[in-house]
DNA sequence: CGAGATTTTGACTGCTCGTTCCATAAAACA
DNA sequence: TGTTTTATGGAACGAGCAGTCAAAATCTCG
C-alpha cells in the first residue's frame, strides 16, 4: 500500500513536538497559527490539511505531552526507594528551565491547560482529567509498594497521598513559573517528603 | 472640590468587582471587551475612559482579588488553632462553586493568571509574585504561632511549610477546576494536615 | 440662564485572527 | 508519457478583536 502523491516536506511527529513546545511556552491563545507556521516551517495549508485546525493540533500536542510524561514518571518510579524518586520529580518540575537552560519556566502543560481552557472545552477537560488520573494511578502504585516496604507512612491511603503529591506537583510548576527561588522550593519539598517517610526506615534495611 | 461634568452612571468599584468575576470565570483572552461591556452595563468608551484599556482593567481586578483574599486569609488565621483553619482553607479553595452554587469551579485567579499570562507580562508577574509572598507571609506567621503552641511540628521552618501549603492550595484549585471529586480532595488535605500536627497535641491543652 | 466640564452613546477604524481556496509542484501508477 | 493523487505556496476571506472619535447629554458654577 505505497502512498501516492507528492510527499510531505515535514515530519508529522516533529511538527507535533514543536507545536507542543510552542503551546507550552506561550499558551494556547497567545500562540497564533501564524506563529506556528513560522516556527514549524510548514505551510498554513499543510497544517490544516494534516491536523484539521489549531484546536486539534493543540490536543495532539497535549496528548503527546501527557503520554511522554506519564512514561517518564513510570520509569522514574519503577524500582528503588519511592520517596527519593518522588522528591526528584517534585523538586524538578517539568517546565523548569530545560537541560540547555534555554526556556524560561513553562509550568506543566496539563496545569496550564486546566487554567487556560478547561472551562468551555470538554475535550481538553477530559484529557487533563485523564492525565491527573494517570499520575495518581502510577504514584499510588509506587506508594503502595513503599508502604509494604516500610518506607512510607501508612496513615493515609496511597490514593490520598498520590493526589496530594499531584497537587504539590501542579503547585510547584505554578510557583516556579511565577519565578520562585529554587532553594525555597527544595526546602518545602523536603519537608513534605520527610513527612511521608516512615520513622526508623533505612534504605538498606528492607527486603 | 465638588466634581463638575456629567456624573457617571456606574460605580467604579462595582465594575472592577464584576470584571474580576468575569475574568475569573473565563480567563483573560477568552473575555472580550465586548463581553465586559455587555455584562458590566457600561459603555465601551466609559470603560476606556475610566480604566485605560483591557489589560489595566484586568490588573485592577486582579489587585482587588489579591487584596480581598489576603484579608480573608488573615481573618481566618487570626486566632484559634492553626491547622483546622488551614484545613478549611485548603479543602474549600476559592473558585469552588460559590455559596449560591452558581459558578462552575473557577480555580484561583492568581494561579490562572500565572498559567495564562505570566510569560511576557511583567506587571502581572510582579503582582502574582507579590500575592504568593503575601500568602506565605501570613501563613508562616500563623504556623510559627502554632509551633510555639506545640500544635505544629517543628521539623521544618514555618516558611517552608507555608510555601508547601501555597503549592497545595494552588494545586487543589487546579484539580477542582478539572472536576475532581470533593471527597477525594478532602482525604488528601486531611492527610497533609495530619502530618503537620505535633503528635500528642490537644486543642485545649495549650496556653 | 448660559459657559465649561465630564460622561454617555453608538458608530467606526484598523488590525489580527483562524480558516479556505486554488493554481502549481511532485510523487505513484498505468 | 499521461493520469491520478497528494502536498505546497501564497493570496484571500470574513469575523471578531481592542481601541478611538465626535456629537449629544447631563452635571456644576457663575
Amino acid at each position: 500500500m505505497a502512498r501516492t502523491g507528492r510527499p510531505r516536506s515535514y515530519d508529522e511527529q516533529e511538527v507535533v513536538k514543536h507545536a507542543r513546545d510552542l503551546f507550552w511556552s506561550r499558551g494556547y491563545h497567545t500562540t497564533s497559527v501564524q506563529d506556528l507556521v513560522e516556527d514549524l516551517a510548514l505551510q498554513r495549508a499543510s497544517l490544516y490539511n494534516a491536523f484539521g485546525d489549531k484546536h486539534s493540533l493543540y490536543l495532539r500536542a497535549l496528548t503527546l505531552y501527557v503520554r511522554e510524561n506519564l512514561e517518564n514518571l513510570k520509569a522514574a518510579l519503577r524500582s528503588g526507594p519511592v520517596l527519593p524518586a518522588l522528591r526528584r520529580i517534585l523538586a524538578n518540575p517539568v517546565g523548569v528551565t530545560n537541560v540547555s537552560g534555554r526556556h524560561p519556566p513553562r509550568g506543566c502543560l496539563v496545569g496550564n491547560t486546566t487554567a487556560e481552557l478547561v472551562p468551555g472545552d470538554d475535550t481538553a477537560q477530559a484529557l487533563v482529567a485523564a492525565a491527573y488520573d494517570g499520575f495518581v494511578k502510577v504514584v499510588s502504585d509506587a506508594l503502595r509498594r513503599g508502604q509494604a516496604n516500610g518506607e512510607v507512612v501508612t496513615t493515609a491511603t496511597p490514593e490520598a497521598l498520590a493526589l496530594l503529591l499531584q497537587m504539590v506537583f501542579q503547585g510547584s510548576a505554578l510557583v516556579v513559573r511565577a519565578g520562585i527561588d529554587r532553594r525555597r522550593l527544595d526546602e518545602s519539598i523536603d519537608a513534605l517528603i520527610d513527612s511521608l517517610r516512615q520513622p526508623g526506615w533505612s534504605a538498606s534495611g528492607s527486603a
